[in-house]
DNA sequence: ACTATACGCAACTGATTGGTTGCACATCGG
DNA sequence: CCGATGTGCAACCAATCAGTTGCGTATAGT
């Protein structure tokens, strides 16, 4: 588990308007900088910041074509969230121990 | 789902030193402040406000006894947070997807 | 070719924050 | 009772960051 990955990923979540980002390009399947930023009080500029600190911490991949810039999800890094999740936490709590084990399984 | 406690959350989990410290006294099962200062190059009041900021987030809960604060874990935002990632995450990912079904499971 | 659209880069600003020092208060042990 | 230990609070500093404005560049459509 990278820990740096993981420092990037939980602070880029760790901003609400970045998890919100992260929401509304989940629903769209895909977005660009302008789309969102057309819904949001915020500049394109603002927005560009964010979507790019979230495909720096690998949640998002951007891919242009033409003269847009169109973001995704990559759902990997969720992953290892959650895995280091069960790893702190199983030790307290059954739930997210048999999470664990679920996850192990699902990997493996 | 409360948005704002997830704001905190993914918030205070964002910082490296502060999920170090959540590392550490998960490892430990409860640790003080000064204890914690102790292995660190930092103060024991810059422990303390990271402390308090995890409390805050629901991550840790204080103890006071006699002159002790002690810390521990409280796994339950933890599983927020898995909710979370399950819920956004899930379209594109089968594995992520077959761990919300089995979150639900458990829940209920 | 010309205009409108979409983007990226850079400089600047205000707000937040991680860390420090200094101090005052409570508790334990002699 | 008194010194040592453990905390909490407040002020302050340096660094980071979210957001803005301004500008230059590339692509699409007419």
């Amino acid at each position: 588990m990278d820990a740096r990955r993981l420092d990037e990923l939980f602070a880029a979540l760790g901003d609400p308007g970045r998890r919100s980002l992260v929401e509304t390009v989940a629903e769209r399947g895909s977005a660009t900088a302008t789309e969102l930023a057309a819904d949001l009080p915020v500049t394109r500029q603002a927005v560009a910041k964010q979507l790019a600190a979230l495909a720096a911490a690998g949640l998002l991949h951007a891919t242009r074509t033409g003269r847009e810039t169109r973001y995704e999800v990559t759902p990997g890094p969720l992953e290892e969230a959650v895995a280091w999740m069960v790893e702190v936490g199983a030790r307290w709590d059954d739930r997210l121990a048999a999470l664990g084990r679920s996850l192990e399984q699902r990997r493996g």
